[in-house]
DNA sequence: CATTGGAATTAGAGCGCTCTAATGGTCTAT
DNA sequence: ATAGACCATTAGAGCGCTCTAATTCCAATG
């Protein structure tokens, strides 16, 4: 800590430490001349400005929080990635903290970001509760990401889950699907959505008598169950949207133990398109979620917060998109037709 | 940023801003009374340290840099994950900052990290060059972690690839196979020790004849041209060590594709146990690096380097472990034996 | 009762920077 | 020559905190 102040700099510049000031900030009103001095004097010592110091005296950091729920995650490192960017265009160092999927661990996370006096911050799916998350943020405004909330002190950036699972539905359902069941998030905070649109997605395709919803997680271990249920059943369904990509390579790896084909006699489709689902062993079919450009949106409502105050809850959602990978394909002729030929779907 | 001070507090309590100071900082040395006082007077304003006042009048930051090569590989989650236990048990932050793969921008992020003066730098698998790195560090402590380094300037935290490599070799050899080709890393920094381990692990086994090295890269995509020419081949290996799990997930999809039993026919390792290894539809043999571990070393190392001062430059060199899945296997009689009938698997 | 000593409290300088207002200097218009 | 305008430069206060040294307070001591 020892290092060279401005202080420094001038002296062997042989300038005023104001200047050395107006020249680390590329400053216009500066001559050339003592530029070129003061950058020569700075390169010889290794000056480097002390952000504390700058951060102190300008009153502003320049800088935003972003909460990871779980840095192991690659759909949240791609988020992180959009958000990122839009933070250096806008001049913003991005400060990463991690969640580690806990909601505890999250507010201490945000009670270091207030103490550091970020402009702001983007939960990126955080766990822990809207009235939490308002009660702290205070001042600071505040975008969640991916995980909805409906706090009007709070924005949202969140991909329309509904829409999404009303795609996966329709293309089960444009493939000859009628038995489509849906294995649900559990108590993860985006399950409702997708469950609403997995419902009305059926109602919407004619099939709205199939509806069939199991609960299971968002995680690969809760597929197991589920999966071993469904195939019990006297007349198993020939198709499932899974909550997540996760759950759905669960789903993949128990139906394969069972030596049931995949997509020959059930088809799966995941959600969130991660890298996994395209590792080509895999090849899910699955829901598409614009990660980089949700992380670009935050910082940009965060802006817009900045800026304009207060006023009505910023409500970003963006519309997802289906990846159709190998995991999809029409029904075996046996189970998807329950009676009869072609004709509509029953009912 | 108009948020009360420490004036403000000290005010509403009736008490010296210097009091206030010693409350915030634990010190033993304020009576009950005022501590309270205090205490309540900052609940009441939502009174929160600024952590860059406090930095600066402190003189040191307690913080520490970490800089992660890709937030969207789980390998590195896991690690940052050890780092930041450690480091939250020594009273310190960390601060963790996205390199994308590219060695110029984690250049920025040292940057970046020396203007917040950070106390030490944890650099996890990082792309830039030795000697950029000396340069820049230049008095802050640095290691460089899962990436090696031979810069006496910087310490290390590593696994043993070499010796992972020779763990999957044995394997390999231990149930029958002689044909073992290796996957290299290409360009990869970690590639140049496994490879090596593959060669003596192959010597070793008293197979050193079948030396077979087959420059591919770090990506799933890497594998692919490289496990068609394996396939092509008269008399392909029985066995494959992939540089990373990545590859070998690669490796698996194409051995698929080509209808190849794994591992009826060809038996597959991977390294560093990601954790899509071990989603089980992929079920990859692999050889684990312990993640976790390795975080918390490395910041054992740094704050080592802290107390100590410089010397010799500290390598931490951990031993990997075999984690044995679903893709490997004894050889298929066949071609085990290099010159025995089931003649060679394809053209 | 004056003195001492230790504990609790405070005054005030200083951390490295920015920013406003003031300074000096040069050039043009009067 | 003088005033005004304009530019580059600088003095100095202040950002919110910590820390040393000084001060106050109070009980114990001779």
């Amino acid at each position: 800590m020892s290092r060279p102040t401005m202080e420094d700099v001038a002296e062997r510049a042989k300038v005023s430490r104001a200047l050395v000031s107006l020249v680390m900030n590329n400053s216009p009103q500066v001559s050339d001349e003592k530029r070129e001095s003061v950058l020569r004097a700075a390169e010889e010592l290794g000056y480097r400005p002390n952000l504390a110091a700058r951060q102190l005296a300008k009153r502003r950091t320049q800088t935003i929080g972003v909460l990871v729920d779980d840095l192991r995650n690659p759909f949240f490192g791609e988020v992180v990635d959009g958000i990122e960017a839009e933070a250096a265009d806008h001049g913003f160092t991005a400060l990463i903290l991690n969640g580690h999927r806990d909601a505890r661990r999250e507010l201490d996370a945000v009670e270091t970001f207030l103490q550091f006096r970020v402009e702001g911050m983007a939960l990126v799916g955080p766990r822990v509760g809207d009235d939490d998350l308002a009660r702290l943020g205070g001042a600071t405004p505040c975008v969640v990401v991916a995980s909805g909330s409906a706090h009007p002190g709070v924005d949202t950036v969140t991909t329309d889950g509904r829409w999404g699972a009303e795609l996966a539905v329709a293309h089960l359902a444009s493939l000859g699907h009628t038995r489509i069941a849906h294995m649900d998030g559990g108590s993860n905070v985006s399950a409702a959505e997708r469950r609403a649109g997995y419902r009305s997605g059926m109602q919407a395709a004619g099939i709205g008598d199939f509806i069939d919803i199991r609960v299971a997680g968002d995680d690969e271990a809760d597929a197991l169950d589920v999966i071993d249920e469904l195939l019990s059943e006297a007349d198993p369904p020939t198709a499932i949207f899974a909550f997540n990509d996760l759950l759905a390579a669960g789903a993949l790896n128990r139906l394969d133990d069972a030596g049931v084909a995949v997509p020959g006699e059930v088809s799966l489709i995941g959600f969130d398109n991660t890298f996994i689902s395209a590792l080509r062993h895999l090849s899910l079919t699955t829901i598409n979620q614009p990660k980089l450009a949700m992380g670009r949106l935050a910082v940009g409502t965060l802006l817009e917060r900045l800026s304009d105050g207060s006023g009505e809850p910023i409500r970003h959602t963006l519309k997802p998109e289906l990846v159709v990978r190998g995991t999809t394909g029409p029904p075996s002729n046996g189970s998807a037709r329950p009676d009869g030929p072609p004709g509509p779907h029953r009912t």
